[in-house]
DNA sequence: TCGAATTTAATGTGATCACAAACTTTCAAT
DNA sequence: ATTGAAAGTTTGTGATCACATTAAATTCGA
C-alpha cells in the first residue's frame, strides 16, 4: 500500500497530445519541468516513483530518465541512482559561458531568414511573457522566454545547435528556478524588444549585442540574490 | 529462420568491460560505430536486427537508439524508422562551423589546467594516431583523434562542453568516413604537435589557432574529395 | 500484363515479470 | 548505548509478450 518513498513529488502536469505516445509524453513532461525548474536540485528520482505519478508503467519512465541523463538534466549516480544534478559555482559559470557564445552564434545565423511572421510571433510571445511577469507566473516566465529564443533561433532551417543550447537550459533551469523565486522583484530592461528592433533593422552586430545582454541580465540578476551561493553545491 | 532485413548490417565489434552493464555496453558499440563512421548515412536501423546482430534482447537496443536520437546521431523518420541520418551542405557547414566554436573555446578553457600527465598522454595518443595513418585504418584514425581533442579538453575538470561536441561528432561521423575513404591520401601538416606546442607555452592564441586549423584542415580534405557533393542528401 | 486491394510479415511500443544489486531496518552482541 | 551483521525492502535491469501500426508480398480484377 505504501506509496513509492521518491520523496513528494510535485509535477507540473501537461496534456498529452493525441499525436505523441507515452514516451513523449513523459520525456516532454519531464523535460518541461526541469526547464522551468518545478523540480529542485539533489531531489532524487525513481523509475516507479515517477511512473506512479504519471500513471503509466516504468518503462517509459526508464527511457526517459536516460535520455535526460545523456543531456545532462539529470545525473545517474554510482548506485544508479537518478537525481536533478546540483550546481557548483564552477558549472553555473561554464553553463552561462557556453549559453552566450551558442546563443549569440544561433541568432547570427538565424537572422537572415528572420521573415515578418517570425517577428509577429515574437512579439506575440514577449506579451505573454509581460502577462506571465505581471501574474508572478515563475515558471510560465521561464518557459516563454525559452520560447521566445527557440523560436529565434529556429528561424534558420538548417540550424542544428537548438538542441545543444537546449542542453545548457535543462541544466541551468532548476537551479534558476531557486534563484529567481529568492528576488524580491524582477527588473527587467525587455531585450527582447532590443532583439525584435535589431531583426527590423537586420542589424547583425545589435542582434548579438541584445541577445548578450539578454543572458547577461538573467545571470546577473540570479548572482544579485541574497545568499545565492548557498545553494551551490551544499544541499544536503 | 530468415534473419532480419535491416540489411547487411556490419558493426565494428568492442569488448564488454565487466563493469559495463548491456545498455551501456550497446550504447557505447553503436556510439563508436557512428562516431568513426562504420556505418553509412541513409542505412535503416532495427531494433530486432541490432538485437540480433549483438546477441541481446531489443530491449537495451531500443533505448540506446533513443538516447542517439537525442544526440542527433540517429534519425527517428516518421515511420518511426530509425536510420543513420544523411548529410545535406548545409548541416555539414553549421556543424564546421560550431566545432570550431565550441572547441576553440573548450581548449582554452582547459588550458589553465593542463599538467603535464596530460600532456604526456597526448602525446601518446598523437603517436598512436600516426600509426593508425601509416596502417592505412581509416576507424582508428577517426577514433583516436577524437580521443585527442576529448582528452585535452576533459583537462577542465569543470567542463560541460565535451558532450555538446561529441553530438557534433556524430552527427559528422558517418558522413566524413565517407569522404576520407575516397581520400586518394591523407596530407596532413600535424596540427596536434602544434597544439601541444602552444599547451607547453601556456599560449592560449597558439592554442586556438593550433584547433581551429586542425578543424579547418579536417574541413579542407573533405571538400577537397572529388564530387562529394554527390554524396549530400541525394543518397538512395 | 499491369495496377489496386487484400493479406501477410515485420516493427516499434508499452506492460509485466524475474532477478540482482543497493539501501533500510531490525536485532543481537559487545 | 553503540556497533555489527542479517533479514527485508526498494530499485534498476533485461527479457518476454501482446498489441497496434506500418511495410511488404500476394492475389485478384480489368
Amino acid at each position: 500500500m505504501q506509496a513509492s518513498k521518491s520523496t513528494n513529488l510535485e509535477l507540473l502536469m501537461l496534456e498529452r497530445a493525441t499525436s505523441q505516445n507515452t514516451n513523449q509524453w513523459v520525456y516532454q513532461l519531464l523535460r518541461t519541468n526541469l526547464l522551468c525548474g518545478k523540480v529542485q536540485p539533489g531531489l532524487p528520482l525513481t523509475i516507479r516513483g515517477v511512473a506512479e505519478a504519471l500513471g503509466v508503467s516504468p518503462m517509459p519512465v526508464r527511457e526517459a530518465f536516460h535520455r535526460l541523463a545523456c543531456e545532462g538534466a539529470v545525473e545517474v549516480k554510482n548506485n544508479r541512482r537518478v537525481i536533478v544534478p546540483i550546481m557548483t559555482a564552477e558549472k553555473f559559470s561554464e553553463l552561462c559561458d557556453l549559453r552566450i557564445l551558442l546563443e549569440t552564434h544561433a541568432a547570427q545565423s538565424a537572422l537572415p531568414y528572420i521573415r515578418d511572421p517570425d517577428i509577429v510571433s515574437l512579439e506575440l510571445i514577449d506579451g505573454k511573457i509581460d502577462e506571465a511577469v505581471q501574474e508572478g507566473n515563475v515558471e510560465n516566465m521561464s518557459l516563454l522566454n525559452q520560447d521566445f529564443h527557440r523560436t529565434l533561433y529556429s528561424a534558420n532551417p538548417f540550424q542544428i545547435v537548438v538542441p545543444l543550447i537546449e542542453s545548457l537550459w535543462l541544466q541551468l533551469g532548476p537551479f534558476s528556478r531557486i534563484a529567481i523565486s529568492k528576488l524580491e522583484k524582477i527588473y527587467i530592461v525587455d531585450r527582447h524588444v532590443e532583439a525584435i528592433a535589431a531583426l527590423k533593422q537586420q542589424n547583425s552586430f545589435a542582434l548579438r549585442r541584445a541577445i548578450e545582454a539578454d543572458i547577461r541580465d538573467g545571470i546577473a540578476s540570479i548572482n544579485s540574490v541574497e545568499g545565492i551561493h548557498n545553494y551551490f553545491e551544499g544541499v544536503a
